[in-house]
DNA sequence: AATTTTCCTGACCGTATGGTCAAGAAAAGA
DNA sequence: TCTTTTCTTGACCATACGGTCAGGAAAATT
């Protein structure tokens, strides 16, 4: 009479080996994509056998699906973390600031990202509609309100944030262009500049 | 006596078939990327059989590199047009409307292009080298004169370029969370007035 | 120590996929 | 018309890949 579904806390093997995997597959799905990422080069790169992966793991989409749910939490925090009772310019060039340096920090998660939704974001359609829908809506409201309060330039919120995220995403998933077209060492320092005053100038009332 | 590379003009058949293969193959590698579209589906999409597309083409990396090489002179022709002579102003804005243009009348090109940097660009580095950046080196040096000359304000040209990649190619990259978040019909004239504002209070000296 | 549970792997399987080939069909050239 | 060249394909091949399984090793539990 064994519990179909016992709830057991995971030994300190599986949380080794569960991070392990994660952590291979988010190199591995990130440089290559869904398709071209294998199980192979995941368990390699994670130091275990393919058979043991897929004890840790139902299979490959069991994976990826795992590592965008984990996703969507840190890359929508800078965004929770946007303060109404604030500046209003102060926290959107802040949420500018974030980015860029998520983009920095967090390149593969990017990747990873980007990879999903230029393919039609197949495995994460509900992930959008039910997690970043409604927060966009709200910062999309917090932001008219500031708006109509003259603390912020007329803009459409939701074009704004895909400003914001396409301009500081860029340089994590167009990394191999921005590498080829800038010799410069520190492209971050330029990109803060950049962004932060064009944010500036598009918001100032 | 065979000559062996005789250069035959392509008769009609051929021209017809290319073309065929190409504009099928560059729905797959947009759709799927590189690793994930098949010669099966190219074929498929074409009207033709798998043997055949090996007769025009080497194989499935022949029709991906001949895509992305086609790909880049439409890329960059609007760059190309970018008039020294023009008022600087209205010539950057052209140029970001000419780019959201491409980015709805031209979404597969696009996408094929994230797609191929996404992955760190291996098909296509020697042609951003020898192409894109001599074109990029040339614009910037044009608008940093414009710049010197009180034209524009004092902003990082490839910075510049990067937003208005970043900015114009979301629309059809992220295609997929612009739908979900966007309910509005008209998400083209949204983007373009909002690009339109953004651009000129950066740029407006 | 004995037993149970968890963890791990070599060998294997079915399918998908890029690519080949021999030979026939259709055009083109004479 | 006859011949040559171009075009087309069904059948096939080798490899890669996601996934399975039986059984052994290592931990944990008693």
């Amino acid at each position: 009479m064994n519990d179909p579904s016992p709830i057991r806390k995971p030994s300190r093997i599986q949380q080794r080996n569960r991070k392990l995997i994660l952590d291979a597959a988010l190199e591995v799905f990130s440089n290559h994509g869904y398709r071209g990422a294998t199980l192979d080069l995941i368990a390699a790169r994670a130091g275990l056998s393919k058979p043991n992966i897929l004890y840790y793991f139902e299979g490959k989409e069991d994976i990826h699906v795992t590592l965008l749910n984990q996703l969507m939490d840190s890359w929508l925090a800078p965004l929770r973390e946007i303060d109404p009772m604030g500046d209003p310019m102060e926290e959107v060039l802040a949420y500018v600031h974030r980015k860029l340096e998520m983009s920095r920090d967090l390149p593969r998660e990017s990747r990873l990202f980007a990879n999903e939704v230029l393919q039609g974001a197949p495995r994460m359609a509900p992930h959008l509609e039910t997690v970043l829908k409604p927060l966009v809506d709200d910062t999309a409201d917090l932001i008219e309100g500031w708006i109509a309060a003259g603390k912020l330039a007329a803009v459409d919120p939701r074009h704004l944030l895909f400003s914001i995220w396409a301009t500081t995403q860029h340089y994590a998933d167009f990394d191999a262009q921005v590498r080829v077209l800038m010799d410069e060492a520190d492209v971050q320092e330029g990109a803060r500049a950049h962004l932060d005053m064009m944010f500036r100038r598009l918001l100032v009332p």
